[in-house]
DNA sequence: GCATCCAACAACGTATACATTAACAGATGC
DNA sequence: GCATCTGTTAATGTATACGTTGTTGGATGC
């Protein structure tokens, strides 16, 4: 759990080749580019990023402990592969910290100015379900609001964390995004949790919060159970 | 957040350098032997353990991931240094996973066997305080049930994240472990917490674990103003 | 005397070389 | 024909070499 982007985007200073390779193998991976279990060696990844292995291997040791993938020794690495098991614990994990940020940043009593790239995400949500629906632009503003969410709740171990464990299930969301009823109730929830949080009402945000979260964990357990799927 | 232990004890498996450093160096840092804020280069640690600049460089990246030390590009690693701001973070992030594990726990209804680690810990805490007073002692088995009860929580995931943070905090802990009151209420409530859990009283094992995470932090909190205590 | 500039050096980031290990294939013995 | 053993090979794990960068100390100019 590093706490600031790591290293990137540190301006002036000269780029590294390691956080290339990291940033545009994690990309690829939430891209869904390489299967789900897939092997791969530290020199393919080499060759197709012009690097040398070190930084390579450097950018796996990153990866492995944000449980993209995991390194097997001797062997490469394995992109990591969900089990409805995983999804559960993520779920969990989730229904455990975001209700917890979603407290604290109302405890605070933001004003709108501070809210505005939740406000921003709500409203993107509402637009993506009007007239013909734009799953991808909703999802993407799904996105957004959370991950917004977790930035401003002033801990910003709690938004690691959560970022982490989001980014562990992008994969899947974006695999049951179409399979799964469309998502009215879940922009409207989006839509109270934010009202709650301009009104100050921390036991109300909290609540909405994690009745958002079981729902969701519920509605994504039934897809994979229906369909069977095993792993992504 | 890696799941398992970062292929430390792969029995068979020939060792890796890689391990053996990051394990000695986080080992070195949670007793303190580095001060915190230290500047250290990857040569001296590379002389210091017999190893070259590699292993040491990987064993960096995934120490800095759990937040025990700080990669300065061009200027090694500076060990990480608490603020009372972190000490709030760790706090608010403990005080919303450790309910969680605890719930998780008690919602399955586990047997005396399963309990042993908890029950032993919690026996060690009472030994400690009878007659002459075992602090160290004490806090070991503090420790143990805390890190006992999430890896019996049945999230992965949830249990790494509670043990990073908790790392984390731990020098802290060391260091105030002699400045507040004789730890005799915290006891009780570790007791309370097992019997709700053997009880299967899911709601109100979280809730004494809650109030007991929010009355430490609270605890911490006011010794380190009262110190004036800036980093550790 | 003080600020500035330059040069030497030290440490890092990356590439590469070397040692080690595990898999695989071919050969041999039964 | 099948199992086993061994030599080869491919890929990792580690060490080292090289280029780059940032710092520091001293010399120079005002």
């Amino acid at each position: 759990m590093d706490l600031d982007q790591p290293q990137a985007a540190a301006t002036g200073r000269a780029p590294r080749s390691t956080d290339a390779v990291y940033a545009r193998l994690k990309q690829q991976i939430l891209d869904n580019r390489y299967p789900p279990g897939a092997q791969i060696l530290e020199s393919e990844i080499a060759a197709e990023l012009n690097a040398s292995r070190t930084p390579v291997r450097e950018a796996f040791v990153r990866l492995q402990q944000e449980g993209l993938l995991e390194i097997v020794p001797r062997h490469g690495v394995r992109i990591s592969a969900l089990s409805p098991d995983d999804m559960r614990e993520i779920y969990e994990v989730l229904m455990s910290l975001e209700p917890t940020a979603v407290e604290l940043l109302a405890a605070r009593r933001p004003g709108r100015a501070e809210l505005e790239s939740l406000i921003a995400s709500c409203d993107a949500m509402e637009a993506a379900l009007e007239g013909e629906p734009d799953l991808q632009a909703w999802a993407n503003a799904d996105e957004a609001f959370h991950l917004s969410l977790a930035k401003l709740c002033g801990n910003r171990r709690l938004a690691a964390m959560i970022m982490q464990v989001w980014d562990q299930a992008h994969r899947a969301r974006m695999f049951t995004l179409s399979l799964r009823p469309l998502p009215v109730q879940s922009t409207a929830e989006h839509r109270a949790v934010l009202e709650a949080i301009l009104a100050g009402d921390v036991e109300r945000a909290r609540e909405i919060y994690h009745a958002h979260r079981k729902r969701g964990g519920r509605e994504l357990t039934a897809i994979i159970e229906r369909h069977g799927i095993q792993r992504l």
